[in-house]
DNA sequence: AATCCAACGATTTTT
DNA sequence: TCGTTGGATT
């Protein structure tokens, strides 16, 4: 098998890859043309340590990919010796397609990329120097999950009073820090499990070594301890990356500046561009430090800040400006625009939250009389809970939406189902891939048969496909167990036999078809099963994409992701999280209840620095919105069952009086948002939140509205907003299609209600309204 | 070994 | 309120 990471360039490849015919001298610097001053200088500034601050909407990855391609038609560098680094995939790619477009050439080979896709196609050609096998396996959460609750269980700890995903969440933040567990006292871990968490994490570096496996974290941290354990090895790197390129470095964590530190130290050009106002990642590990230390870290660095906003209105400028200027220690930056004052960010006060959903649904409709595309509308929320309020609502109004952010394809439990397959053909030593699929289907093999399984292979020291061999060739189990077990290694054996000649979709069908795997599913009757099968379908084809198997897996290990929304006009519901780097001309931002946002539980964790980073999130989500932007908040919330009192939140209140406009629902006063005295105005005890007793689930009543002064119909302000019409009367035996359950068939027709028989979600009863024809959906 | 119910608990998320 | 999880049941 070839080695799909391995790229033919040479080391010291002088080999220009723009040929000079496309870089003219006349024509050269044509994608100058529109950059300001100060974007030119972020360009133009090649040599040397530059930090680009660029605030919202200033132009960041234009300018990013600008410089990376006069980079390259200035022949400083041929694109083998730039590292262009980027958080996610997505990023990565667009800054992939947006350079090959200035440049017009093929972008293959090139070290663009994820940290993580990076530290890994390195980590691939010396992993036998950290004691890896170059085929290595990345292990998703759930694996990392699995490994930790066994070792609670091995401890003796009770997994019920330290969750295996605590645990595993102090593991990553240390080693988001590049601590090793010999950087750690025993007592680093407090009294967490029992004071044992550091133990447990050498013991969990132990076994992902003896799996030959890595996690997200490792793929960084053995790069470092690569590096700096051979010397000769860090050099060719250093030698190699003349220039090296980081994207949103607020984001950065230790392990990530160090990893560019050490890859930066001879020719020191590291352009690193990011905006520490917009920094909301700090409770995964990142380091807003990073950034503000930049100058220090980088001698003779030179900061370049970008100020002009290409986004938003003044208002929404003004607005967000005065949010942010609450946070302390901030590099400060002061966004300007040559765009009009624009609308005054809307703030309104609610009953609750059924109303704003309402009410936000109302504004949208209005919107879309207005002929704005649904594409340039978004809600954004804080947590994702807050999604299902707005998509009871939108299904009601029949409005088009997407919720922009649930589990992705690679996430799914049938993908990783048919990847642990296809892993243990790959490596038969993938004892987490073994567990997890030997009783799916389900072949009668359960924990007991499991646990003897273990203990052979914990005994003898090998992996447990050894063990099952081994144990199947004795009396040890009953007959018909021994049988399954034999059958299933041998096919495993076949398969892995046949991997030489067969394509690889070729095999991986026929691996999902004989494991009984794909009948699972068909045989399964709930509603998700058809869909799961053509994500299985899916996952085949694209592997078509890949030359073998193990190019393949690294990509859905390391890339894969959600499939690019249809190209239907939809409204967008995401976390304010989700949103970052995005923009729509209108945006709302609903639930800004103290306690919601900002988070109780970020304060009660971090204090003012959570609190601040909340701060950040505001920023974040004013600063997407082009031309309008709404605040709302709810008097009254439902929180997990039970109705709590709320009051607005204190960003409400920060935001500066002349750009905004205030308005409240009949029967609520629009009385400001109280404030708090500055960034730190918070008592630990406060809760936002007031609990009137939610155990009997009643709702509070609103007050009667206060005396009115001119006409008011009664009631005009909850009134829902009007049914849609169905165009034409859905009648019996017709073909339907609704936004939640699909398509289905009309069975029965009783005033507005109709039964419905879906065909992936089953008989159910739902208002006329909910529904299309089926011709009509599109 | 598989299925069924009660108890629990509940941000943000990429790779 | 609702989904997940682990213990009890068959």
């Amino acid at each position: 098998m070839s080695d799909p990471f391995h790229y033919d360039d040479p080391l010291n490849d002088a080999v220009p890859a723009v040929s000079p015919a496309t870089a003219p001298a006349a024509q050269r610097f044509t994608y100058f043309d529109g950059l300001n001053e100060v974007q030119r200088e972020a360009v133009e500034t090649l040599d040397g340590p530059v930090l680009v601050l660029a605030g919202a909407g200033t132009g960041k990855t234009r300018v990013l990919t600008t410089r990376l391609a006069h980079l390259l038609m200035t022949r400083r560098a041929s694109p083998f010796q730039v590292l262009a680094v980027t958080f996610t995939n997505k990023a990565a790619r667009e800054m992939r397609e947006r350079v090959g477009a200035l440049i017009g050439t093929p972008t293959e080979g090139w070290w663009m990329g994820t940290f993580h896709a990076l530290a890994a196609r390195i980590l691939r050609r010396h992993a036998e120097l950290v004691g890896l096998k170059g085929n290595f396996t990345i292990l998703d959460s759930d694996d990392q999950i699995r490994l930790v609750k066994q070792l609670l269980k091995a401890e003796n700890i009770d997994d019920k009073k330290w969750p295996a995903r605590a645990v595993l969440g102090v593991i990553e933040r240390w080693k988001d820090r590049a601590l090793t567990p010999d950087k750690l006292k025993p007592q680093d871990g407090g009294d967490m499990a029992g004071g044992r968490v550091v133990q447990l994490y050498r013991t969990y570096q132990e076994r992902l070594q003896s799996l030959n496996a890595c996690d997200f974290g490792d793929l960084l941290l053995h790069n470092i301890t690569l590096f700096q354990a051979n010397p000769e090895v860090l050099a060719e790197y250093q030698q190699r990356f003349r220039y090296l390129l980081v994207d949103e470095y607020q984001d950065t964590n230790v392990a990530q500046y160090l990893w560019l530190r050490l890859l930066a130290q001879k020719h020191k050009n590291i352009c690193c561009v990011g905006d520490d106002d917009q920094s909301i990642y700090g409770w995964r590990g990142a380091e807003v430090g990073n950034i503000l230390r930049f100058e220090n870290d980088f001698p003779g660095a030179k900061v370049i800040r970008l100020e002009q906003n290409y986004r938003s209105t003044g208002h929404i400028l003004a607005a967000a400006a005065g949010v942010i200027s609450n946070n302390q220690g901030r590099l400060g930056k002061t966004l300007w625009t040559r765009s009009d004052h624009g609308e005054r960010v809307k703030v309104r006060a609610l009953w609750d939250g059924e109303e704003e959903a309402r009410w936000i649904g109302e504004e949208i409709e209005a919107l879309q009389r207005a002929k704005v595309p649904l594409s340039q509308i978004a809600v954004l929320v804080r947590a994702g809970f807050q999604t299902r309020e707005f998509e009871e609502r939108f299904i009601t109004l029949g409005l088009p939406y997407r919720v922009v952010g649930g589990p992705r394809f690679y996430e799914r439990q049938e993908i990783r189902d048919a990847m642990a397959y296809l892993r243990i053909v790959v490596q038969p030593d993938d004892d987490l891939a073994f567990e997890r699929i030997i009783n799916v289907p389900k072949r009668g093999v359960g924990p007991a048969t499991i646990q003897q399984l273990y203990q052979l292979a914990r005994a003898r020291g090998i992996p447990l496909t050894e063990a099952t061999w081994q144990l199947v060739q004795t009396d040890e189990l009953k007959p018909k167990m021994r049988t399954t077990l034999r059958n299933l290694m041998t096919d495993f054996d076949r398969w892995r036999t046949l991997g030489a000649s067969t394509p690889h979709t070729e095999l991986a069908q026929m691996v999902l078809d004989e494991s009984g795997y794909t009948d699972m599913w068909k045989v399964d009757k709930t509603p998700e099963a058809p869909g799961r099968l053509e994500n299985l379908k899916e996952l085949v084809a694209a592997m078509g994409e890949f030359e073998n198997l193990a190019g393949f897996m690294e990509h859905v290990s390391l890339v894969m992701d959600n499939a690019e929304a249809s190209g239907t006009e939809m409204v967008s519901v995401m976390t304010l999280h989700g949103a970052k780097g995005l923009e729509f001309d209108y945006v709302f931002l609903p639930g800004w209840e103290d306690g919601l946002f900002p988070s109780q539980r970020s304060m009660d964790d971090t204090g003012i620095a959570g609190l601040e980073e909340e701060r950040r999130l505001a920023y974040v989500g004013l600063t997407r919105a082009r031309r309008r932007a709404h605040v709302s908040h709810a008097a009254n919330r439902r929180m997990h069952g039970s109705w709590v009192t709320a009051i607005p939140s204190r960003f409400v209140g920060e935001l500066p009086e002349q750009h905004i406009e205030t308005d409240a629902a009949p029967g609520l006063s629009a009385a400001p948002a109280p404030t708090f005295g500055g960034a730190g105005g918070f008592g630990s005890s406060f809760g936002g939140f007031r609990d009137f007793g939610g155990g009997f689930g009643s709702r509070p009543q609103r007050q009667p509205p206060g005396p009115r002064t001119g006409p008011v119909i009664e009631g005009s302000a909850f009134e829902v907003a009007p049914r849609r019409r169905p165009d034409q009367p859905l009648k019996r035996g017709m073909r339907v299609f609704h936004q939640k359950f699909g398509y289905g068939t009309v069975k029965a027709v009783d005033g507005d209600k109709l039964e419905i028989d879906f065909e992936q979600a089953g008989t159910k009863k739902v208002l006329d309204s909910f529904v299309v024809p089926a011709e009509k959906a599109g």
